[in-house]
DNA sequence: ACAGGCCTCAAGTGCGGCTTGAGGGTTTCG
DNA sequence: CGAAACCCTCAAGCCGCACTTGAGGCCTGT
């Protein structure tokens, strides 16, 4: 709101803040967070912030924002501190907030030719609630495998596609979302190409696995413009002021 | 691999299964399975089959499906199993796996009108490790809000696009994301036009929340078109042929 | 120099997510 | 028809994660 009360920091901030200060500059954010919480969380090996010469923590502006990434995962993602840590030490720098994505892409993308359950077609339909003509249109618009076998993603996308209907959106209108996605994987192919070509083996997996933090965070940054849109939408509406 | 060793199944599907029939199905997906966590399962009123007069459960294929549902969820996602119970009876139906987006954009969607922290230059510069080109470039290609100050979906958009560019994608190639993502709000805002802009306000509530499912299925959606391109690219890849 | 803040380490707590076991009914198949 | 295999409920127990508490003591700004 005001633009005056901004700072009693700038010169505590160069020389890192105590536990209590994070604490209390954290609470707002985080209402459960506790000084003994956030020694616990360097035990769990989670930060580790500098220490004065008497051995008190000092925590800069990364580890700062590393607690906030912790925090925001734990509470919004339910993620258990193991995994956090896990993903946090896997992707160097503290930043991301995409690790769940990651997880997810991970386990999508390359579970490469294992077995692969398939459906058929009245078992498609009946699992997912969806009627025949749905199904066709899908198929038409390219938005399920052709022919008369289904896997999993395709199982998700008729899942969803089901729900989408009761609002009024219709498989035509999915195809804004496969254009994009087909954009958005040349965009990552285009980068790693040479990885991907590469006659050496090794160089090639390092392009798949860059292939999946990459696309975690494309995701990611999608996912935040869209966020920005949907906002500017809804501010932009007539009098959308309500209660609190 | 063969597609002749399919179905035991299709006259025992049609009268639901045993306890012991699911369990057995679902093991190789979810080694760790087992009848007691599937009862248990019912206590905690996420799953209710029928039951045969003598009191035997009988699973159908939705129920099924719901389950394989929620162990995902649980395995892939973390959730605990009240979170999934909220979030599968809140959306009717049983589909959906795209719970967790759900989660994600209401609380980042409509804070609305709330506080808002925001940062300044120097500020986020320290906190996400950027440096000022970097900044004036996504400033320059609308990723980030233009001006000085920056609130917490700029300084998620600043890490990532650090990440992104030690891959070698650039603000400019974010531009597609961008882009992407103005399509969409455009598809979802079209869908609920007349809602949006209705003079009674419980209408517009309700199609804001509409809103929020929406635009979680659809980012659900997008997700699983990109992962089919990945698929595609991946497998059309020179000798994919590497151990398991 | 002393109040208020911080330190470590060990032990304790609460809850979620199952597992176990006792005691007993149901189904199926030869 | 009868036994083997499977299923039922309910109560109690167990384990691990994420902290909290407490005792005893050091650090640091005014």
């Amino acid at each position: 709101m005001q633009t005056e009360l901004l700072s009693p920091d700038d010169q505590d901030t160069a020389a890192g803040r105590t536990i209590g200060a994070v604490c209390d500059m954290l609470k707002p954010e985080f209402p459960d967070l506790s000084i003994s919480k956030l020694r616990y969380l360097e035990d769990q090996e989670l930060v580790t912030p500098r220490r004065t010469s008497g051995g008190y923590r000092l925590y800069g502006p990364r580890d700062v924002e590393r607690l906030r990434t912790i925090l925001t995962l734990q509470r919004d993602e339910f993620l258990p501190l193991k995994v956090i840590r896990e993903e946090l030490d896997a992707m160097r720098t503290g930043a991301v907030a995409s690790a769940k994505q990651a997880r997810r892409i991970k386990r999508e993308n390359l579970g490469s030719t294992e077995a692969v359950t398939t459906f058929g077609v009245e078992e498609i339909l009946s699992m997912t609630g969806a009627d025949r003509t749905l199904l066709k249109s899908l198929e038409q618009y390219g938005l399920v495998s052709p022919g008369d076998r289904f896997d999993d993603t395709d199982r998700e996308v008729i899942k969803a596609a089901v729900e989408l209907r009761a609002y009024g959106l219709e498989p035509r209108h999915l195809r804004t979302l496969k254009v994009a996605a087909e954009r958005e994987a040349g965009l990552l192919e285009q980068v790693l190409a040479t990885g991907l070509k590469s006659p050496n083996p090794d160089r090639r997996q390092e392009a798949l696995d860059s292939l999946e933090s990459l696309a975690a965070l494309a995701s990611h940054v999608r996912h935040l413009m869209l966020v920005q849109e949907l906002r500017h939408v809804v501010s932009s509406l007539p009098s959308s002021q309500e209660s609190v």
